[in-house]
DNA sequence: ACAAAAGTGTTCCAGATACACCCATGA
DNA sequence: TCATGGGTGTATCTGGAACACTTTTGT
């Protein structure tokens, strides 16, 4: 039994308030599994042609699926998470906004999974760390909840939760930004996968 | 770049209190993907072979892995939840006690995993309905609760909240069992998967 | 002085937790 | 009458939600 299986990856940034998408030609990166590869290997390959650079960032095995594309292939999708600070250049011109995409997109049934599962697991984990530079302001966090899960929420009731949960650190700096008062800014304490109950 | 591609399956059932799998010669059940065939009909095609009938269960993707043991062989995991009374008899004897695996079973990892989703899927959604029989006491739905999450919980809280959740009906009918008082039984408003916040 | 974003506290309500006794039945 | 599991209510605590003004800076 024989099969032609392709790894896929869905890759998140965090742009001015909007939750970007990396595609070109309006199509996900891919790369075919070669033989004899182990996924995680073919996994890690995909990301540094993508990428072309190891960035520090999330990544989760999304699920598989047949090919809606090319029958009797096999694709394992991925999803990647990536600050836009440390996003190469290279990319830029190519994220897009999640929600730009819809109707004619290929892989939208992928996509529209990828953004559920990071909206799920925004909120019970503290994944939202690899969306952020080291060094932001509890502002910067808000925003970032804000353009993943789709609304806006109360500045104080989050500052207060979110520091709550002893996830965050004051680095005692401030950083100033345009004709407004400097923001105090903080970093993660751990930069690793932890779940907590975060909403 | 051809490969050969596997279909694993995780069967799970609650018994006496204890959360059970399906394990044959201490392998979890398992077929390969025919030539062209798209995965969700091998996936149905493998619920049929280990089950043999048609029985009202509860299946998701878990994930995809090179193969552990076949070197150079992928294998797509899905775990399934059966209540015990539908569970056809073929498969009793080999369904054992999930924590009597653990050290020497070839796929612990996999199962742990299984373990692990289960128990945040049986959080905060109705999957629950799928590990009971159409009528039940609320009894019964709590000692699920316990054997998939490890630890007891209080017997009026938990009626309180599940109840309040409005997920179930009562039936008007009782059940008598044994020298006690006969329980008062209840069915799901909706056998379909729904997210709610359960615990 | 004004524009722009940062920062800050209190009140209220809902849901979670802790906790102990009586009930209906069969043996 | 006793053993077994079923059924019930209250007090307290905690966390979420709603809500508006002052502060610091640059122009």
């Amino acid at each position: 039994m024989v099969h032609t299986l392709h790894l896929s990856l869905v890759l998140f940034s965090v742009h001015n308030g909007k939750l970007m998408v990396y595609a070109r030609d309006n199509r996900l990166p891919s790369r075919p599994l070669a033989r004899g590869e182990h996924l995680d290997d073919a996994k890690k390959a995909l990301l540094v042609e993508t990428l072309k650079t190891k960035n520090p960032l999330y990544v989760e095995q999304l699920y598989t699926t047949s090919d809606p594309i090319e029958r009797g292939s096999v694709v394992v999708v991925y999803f990647a998470l990536c600050a836009s600070e440390s996003l190469p250049s290279h990319l830029l011109g190519d994220m897009r906004p999640a929600q730009s995409f819809q109707a004619a997109f290929l892989e939208k049934d992928i996509l529209s999974y990828a953004i559920q599962r990071l909206q799920w697991k925004v909120e019970y984990t503290n994944i939202i760390y690899s969306l952020l530079p080291l060094e932001f302001a509890l502002g910067d966090v808000q925003r970032v909840y804000e353009a993943i899960l789709g609304y806006s929420m109360d500045k104080r009731n989050f500052r207060k939760k979110i520091l709550s949960l002893g996830l965050l650190q004051e680095t005692g700096r401030k950083r100033k930004v345009g004709q407004s008062r400097p923001a105090e800014t903080y970093c993660f304490r751990k930069r690793s996968l932890q779940y907590v109950n975060i909403l």
